[in-house]
DNA sequence: ACATCCCGCCAAGGG
DNA sequence: CCCTTGGCGGGATGT
């Protein structure tokens, strides 16, 4: 209920008035807290005096009372807030935002040094682009929802959920339990890692915005730029959408951080990681809140941001790319340059990329860390963190993928296509829907604030057919379960892809050595309620928590064995890198080709259409030798791991009912992310791929097409979230049912494939997202699989966050707390939502303490699986 | 004593 | 060579 109202206040809001986090802010700097007034009168201007001189003593100068001003009013979060303030969220597209750096530093009064890390940060969310040598255009929240559902997709495919979770239990294991769970896990871990090899990712970047200045080019895999983007992703991928600063600090290291220097490294880590929550904060996207243990509070953030979009779908669908597309051929050429270009740093891209210097460096330092973690043979290594090298490949197979889906939205869009079954349609259509639906978020409202731009174009087709079916209907539904389910993105400006630069790091097979536990060590949690609050009862969720070491790593190393089976060893992976390679530059050729017909008359203005990026050093990993093979080798390597994996999933046994349950050929539905590339594959000489893997692979695919499969995630992902709520025990079945009864509409074998895929996609969405990955050879993870898109949804619906603004969001319910806790925090995400958390926050203003949250796990009585919560978890802000 | 994180040195890269 | 970027870590400031 509150959560209903919520939304719908929300939603009049906005509809009434645009949500703009911009004009709140100014409205709230205005009228709001004084310090804050005062703080801009500084800036601006002189004015005299206020009562700002609270710290200064005397004052005799304006200036020198700044001086005496105390170091919060110097924060990088206020200096955000001031810039913030200087642009709208949702500018017009027509004008030219433009951001000269030196102005602003003049006019805030600040160092120019300062304004850097704000505008990395913000770049990192797409907010702005370097147009030039000290300029930036402003895009505000444009492109906001799309680069979350962007980074959300990216995280999730580096599996960051279980990474955390990893991390976690170790530090918690080794604060507890020191020895001997810990060392069944490391081992466990280790294996792993061998096989995976994490990546990491670089930049992401958006169709739409890729970088401009060539220069930025080569810098794109800065530190700040990308671990701002990190740092999102473990909100997004993560269940309580808690994240503790020495998990993210740990995470973002390169996984693997030796012993030693961590020290070190963990301190800068943090600096950095203090600045960009900064910047964040004042976007309102994050609030520190402290997390309890047993042990005692470590600081955290948690993410107050919009909540829903969906995972690379949304791209999808607002790679409407049929506008970029319609953009122009030409620009599609030239996005294509610029990917070859941001592939292959040299021409030669192909056998060896060549790094950038930065990567380079990057690449040295994370070598080197892992090296000193690795030396031990069996150094231990969190499973789930890391992937095996395999991993990263399929990682970023899986990134090509979702590109490959969009791009084929688009064309399915535009050429209308489409055999789609039913079922499929249906689904699309609550994809498409959802972002209207969805809009209840920010996005949305953007649209309609800003009609001009998006308009048509993208929806057009897409849109239509949608509407026409079950729109209201289902677009409410997408969003209710918004966090699994895949939302459409309201912009499309941007084209649906994007490209992920895939750092060097990863190099190694077994990058990830476990970090030794520091000091910081974080538990599982479980969250309990601290007020009295909990929500109303249901309660108890259960974050999650971490499987016991023991019971999982034999599942694990089974999963391990299995898949490594499967993969044929890392020489594949290697191979399949270059392939990737030489297959994207290839993709986006073909993709721009069936697009140019289409789009024949586009604007001009679109730039290109999705470039991928895959990281250089992907290839130098371990065998790094690579033949170049053909695109459609290529991808059917890909594709072959992909089943394989799979299988290995479905062997590890971890969730064998799932898949059992739904399908039985559905399992290659998995293909999803096949279909995608084999789409790239379709123009060239596609048919033929497409016959190979969809009769190998999957009947399906060549049953439903593209469309199908693409949809696929989006309906499963529904699907998911209604199990989600189920109890675990039962949701196994009832899943499938609901699952089957929202499909209903066309039973077709498409169907079953969607329900499929769904599976296999809700479970990547849900933050224990064992399953998630086909690929993951993880292990741990794997028990819970069957259960841990339960678990993951319980643990959403046990968590409550509670604001100490008024609005609220918190309450949950019990039937189905995910979808209400999903509601709400759209609706916070919501205008009002917003509104009343800024007003808080700004009326706090430097120090800020904004919103009060508090989460609370109950006991989580549900869960069964292993992964009990083990130790409690108490957030609370930390206005105190 | 510890959490935050500002400041600004200084290197890298581009022109 | 100069200027823009921005990594990085000392050490000040807040709690």
């Amino acid at each position: 209920m509150g959560p209903l109202t919520t939304p719908k206040k929300g939603r009049e809001v906005s509809s009434v008035d645009p949500w703009t986090p911009t004009s709140n802010l100014k409205m709230l700097i205005s009228a709001a807290s004084p310090d804050i007034r005062n703080r801009e009168k500084e800036l601006c201007m002189d004015n005299d005096e206020q009562e700002g001189l609270e710290s200064t003593q005397d004052t005799e100068n304006g200036e020198e009372s700044e001086k005496m001003v105390s170091r919060k009013e110097k924060s990088l979060g206020l200096l955000c807030h001031k810039f913030l303030a200087r642009y709208p969220d949702y500018p017009d597209p027509a004008l030219k935002n433009d951001i000269c750096l030196d102005d602003v530093a003049t006019e805030l009064n600040v160092e120019r040094r300062r304004i850097y890390d704000i505008m990395n940060v913000l770049e990192s969310l797409h907010m702005v682009s370097r147009s030039a040598k000290n300029r930036y255009t402003w895009h505000g929240q444009t492109k906001l929802a799309q680069t979350l559902a962007i980074l959300k997709k990216v995280g999730k495919d580096h599996r960051y959920d279980q990474q955390m979770q990893h991390i976690r239990q170790r530090l918690l294991d080794k604060e507890f339990d020191f020895d001997e769970e810990e060392k069944e896990n490391e081992e466990v871990v280790d294996l792993d890692n061998g096989e995976r090899g994490q990546k990491e990712l670089f930049f992401v970047e958006l169709p739409g915005v890729e970088f401009k200045a060539a220069s930025v080019n080569s810098r794109k895999d800065k530190s700040l730029r990308v671990m701002s983007q990190k740092f999102v992703m473990l909100f997004l991928v993560s269940n309580p959408r808690v994240v503790s600063l020495d998990v993210a600090a740990k995470i973002l290291i390169g996984e693997d951080q030796g012993a030693d220097q961590d020290k070190n490294k963990f301190k800068t880590k943090v600096r950095r990681l203090y600045d960009i929550a900064n910047v964040l904060r004042s976007l309102k996207l994050i609030e520190k809140v402290h997390v309890t243990e047993e042990r005692g509070r470590k600081p955290a953030f948690e993410w107050v941001g919009p909540e829903d979009f969906p995972q690379v779908n949304d791209l999808d669908s607002c790679p409407s790319g049929c506008p970029s597309k319609t953009k122009s051929v030409l620009e599609s050429r030239a996005s294509v340059d610029n990917c070859a270009k941001n592939l292959f740093s040299s021409p030669e891209a192909k056998r060896s990329f060549t790094r950038h210097p930065s990567l380079i460096k990057l690449a040295k330092s994370i070598q080197d860390d892992r090296r000193k973690v690795n030396s031990a043979p069996s150094s231990p290594v969190k499973s789930a963190l890391n992937d095996s090298s395999g991993t990263d490949f399929p990682n970023k197979m899986a990134q090509l993928a979702a590109i490959c889906k969009i791009e084929l939205d688009q064309e399915s869009v535009s050429g209308v296509e489409d055999p789609k079954p039913a079922a499929a349609e249906a689904d699309a259509a609550a994809v498409r829907l959802q972002p209207v639906s969805s809009s209840s978020m920010k996005p949305p409202q953007a649209l309609l604030l800003t009609p001009t731009q998006e308009p048509g174009v993208n929806t057009t087709v897409h849109l239509t057919p949608l509407a026409s079916k079950p729109t209201s209907s289902v677009a409410y539904v997408p969003a209710q379960c918004s966090p699994l389910i895949p939302v459409l993105l309201p912009q499309q400006q941007g084209s649906g892809s994007y490209t992920v630069y895939l750092p060097a790091s990863s190099l190694r097979p077994n990058p990830l050595a476990r970090p030794q536990p520091t000091s910081l060590a974080v538990r599982s949690m479980t969250f309990e309620d601290k007020t009295g609050q909990s929500p109303t009862g249901q309660p108890t969720a259960k974050s999650q928590q971490v499987s016991r070491p023991s019971e999982v790593s034999p599942l694990a190393s089974k999963r391990l064995r299995s898949d490594s089976a499967s993969d044929s060893s890392p020489s594949k992976a290697k191979r399949s890198d270059p392939n990737l390679k030489d297959s994207s530059p290839k993709l986006c050729e073909i993709l721009q080709a069936r697009l140019k017909p289409r789009l024949s008359n586009q604007l001009s203005s679109r730039p290109s259409p999705r470039a991928l990026h895959l990281d250089p050093e992907f290839v130098n990993t371990p065998g790094a030798a690579v033949a170049n093979q053909t695109l459609e080798q290529s991808l059917e390597t890909f594709l072959d791991r992909e089943d394989k994996t799979v299988n290995s999933d479905g062997e590890a046994g971890l969730t064998p009912l799932r898949a059992v349950h739904l399908v039985p050929g559905p399992l290659h539905t998995e293909t999803l992310v096949p279909a995608g590339y084999l789409i790239p594959i379709s123009q060239q000489s596609l048919a033929s791929y497409r016959e190979t893997q969809g009769s190998g692979g999957d009947s399906n695919k060549a049953s439903t097409p593209t469309c199908s499969i693409y949809q696929t995630p989006t309906s499963g992902s529904r699907p998911a979230l209604t199990q989600e709520i189920t109890p675990t025990g039962l949701r196994l079945h009832r899943p499938t049912a609901t699952q089957q009864a929202h499909h209903l509409h066309s039973p077709s074998p498409a169907i079953l494939n969607f329900t499929l895929q769904n599976l296999g996609l809700i479970s990547n969405p849900s933050p224990g997202n064992t399953f998630a990955a086909p690929q993951t050879p993880e292990h741990a993870d794997a028990l819970r699989s069957p259960l841990s898109s339960s678990l993951s949804l319980q643990q959403k619906g046990v968590v409550f966050l509670k604001t100490v603004s008024p609005v609220p969001v918190q309450q949950s319910l019990s039937a189905q707390p995910l979808t209400l806790i999903n509601l709400q925090q759209p609706l916070m995400a919501t205008p009002k939502g917003t509104g009343l958390s800024q007003h808080s926050f700004f009326n706090t203003p430097v120090s800020i303490q904004p919103l009060a949250a508090v989460v609370t796990t109950g006991g989580h009585p549900t869960t069964k699986p292993v992964y009990i919560p083990q130790r409690k978890l108490d957030v609370t802000t930390e206005d105190s």
